[in-house]
DNA sequence: CGGGGTGTTGAGTCCACTCAACCCTGGTGG
DNA sequence: CCACCAGGGTTGAGTGGACTCAACACCCCG
């Protein structure tokens, strides 16, 4: 059975560690060295966090489920830009310019921290440590952008695919989960709009990574059963000269 | 005639005062509240100012001349991921791993200033401002990298053309050069590399956008003849329902 | 004068898109 | 219970836009 986002698996060791921690049977904060309360907030699947243009308030901590961030397109459908699971940091798009700049909704019932960022700047002005923590949150969000803007320059529909699921399974895996089977919570539609594919185009890749038995995929329910093959696909270009 | 990017216009206003501030005319650092000295380094055009998997050393403030960050593709050409101009900060790639994870290579003699971060970390502890507005650099960073994911996303050649002329005027004009007649240092493969298009298709439609009496091009020369049009082409998609 | 880097232009191909039909599933209500 | 519907997903046929391959023009520099 493929491992679910939404299960909590109690003690956590994530990202934002030290960032918020909560007692998670009472669900009351606790204070801790370079830590501090925060309230949570939990989001049905559907529901928006936040939208594009609202002032930055809080910084949200994924504390389970998954959530999508859409980049407003100016009369097309909105693009998304982004995944978030849980240790996944949102919001950080507000920082620099004061307001999101994007707009994030939750792909099924959700729950996160809501760290104040006005507490937050306090806390990482005393505390050197959970300052350089934050940043070096601020600089992976930077590379990842720039790892996918590379994919969506240069790669075939083929690469795209591959490329994501490889990252799909790496993130499960660094969150303790099955890297080769999990449930990916996003439509075709989610999916094509981060690549840069239409859905029809997502569902015949899919399917066609089937047929070269390199992964098996059951509606949202996805097996890699080939994973040198995938990376083969995902890099494709250096292939023979 | 175009103005020249490697003009330097004595006095500058730009994101980065505050950083690093020089005496242009003896080139000595001048102390002063909230900032420090740094050393400065000329780039010839061709030449490299770090590369991909090097340690952060230093953050490069650009004082003039034109640069381009590219991203390792494995296999393939690297691909462009940024170009940076007079008043933008190089070398934020490298926050959060602590190595660079971009190769920034001049596209003309360049000049750009040798922040070592060690230091701007300890005067950003120090000074909440400084640290604010660095903080509001890496945000605009971030944003501008998902501004450009939408874009590959879901546009047209020609859309993306026409909006990365737009962007470069505005760029130009918020450095206080014309907005509408300006060189542009970048080859076509470059910018076809950066927008996910071959060079011939760079070329093609650049000359469509002149046909259509929208800009005039010349080599690098470009002149924007009709701003509303080309608006009207990078928006495209909420045409006529 | 030759050579490399850059840019333009043409002809043909292919990949991803568009349009469209259809299936499956879950939910709702008569 | 079944009918109906909406959202998500699959599959097919045909089109078009960007790519590949290729030739050639231009310019600077040695």
């Amino acid at each position: 059975m493929a491992t679910s986002l939404s299960a909590n698996q109690g003690s956590t060791r994530c990202a934002f560690d030290g960032f918020c921690r909560q007692d998670a049977s009472s669900g009351a904060a606790i204070h801790a060295p370079g830590e501090f309360p925060c309230a949570h907030r939990h989001i049905k699947a559907g529901q928006v966090l936040y939208r594009a243009g609202d002032d930055l308030h809080s910084i949200y901590p994924v504390k389970a489920g998954c959530l999508k961030a859409t980049f407003p397109a100016e009369g097309s459908r909105d693009q998304v830009v982004g995944f978030y699971m849980r240790s996944d940091l949102v919001g950080l798009d507000a920082i620099g310019s004061g307001k999101y700049s994007t707009t994030v909704t939750a792909l099924e019932d959700s729950e996160v921290c809501m760290l104040s960022y006005l507490q937050l700047e306090d806390h990482c002005q005393q505390n050197n440590d959970l300052r350089r923590r934050f940043e070096t949150l601020l600089g992976r969000e930077l590379n990842s952008d720039q790892g996918s803007l590379a994919m969506l320059g240069s790669m075939t529909a083929q690469e795209r695919l591959a490329t994501f699921i490889l990252s799909m399974s790496a993130r499960f895996s660094a969150l303790g989960y099955s890297s080769s089977e999990f449930r990916i919570q996003m439509t075709r539609d989610d999916i094509g709009s981060y690549l840069g594919l239409r859905l029809e185009t997502v569902s015949r890749i899919l399917h066609r990574l089937q047929d070269l038995k390199l992964l098996s995929i059951n509606g949202r329910e996805l097996e890699i059963l080939d994973r040198p093959g995938l990376e083969r696909i995902a890099h494709a270009r250096n292939e023979g000269g």
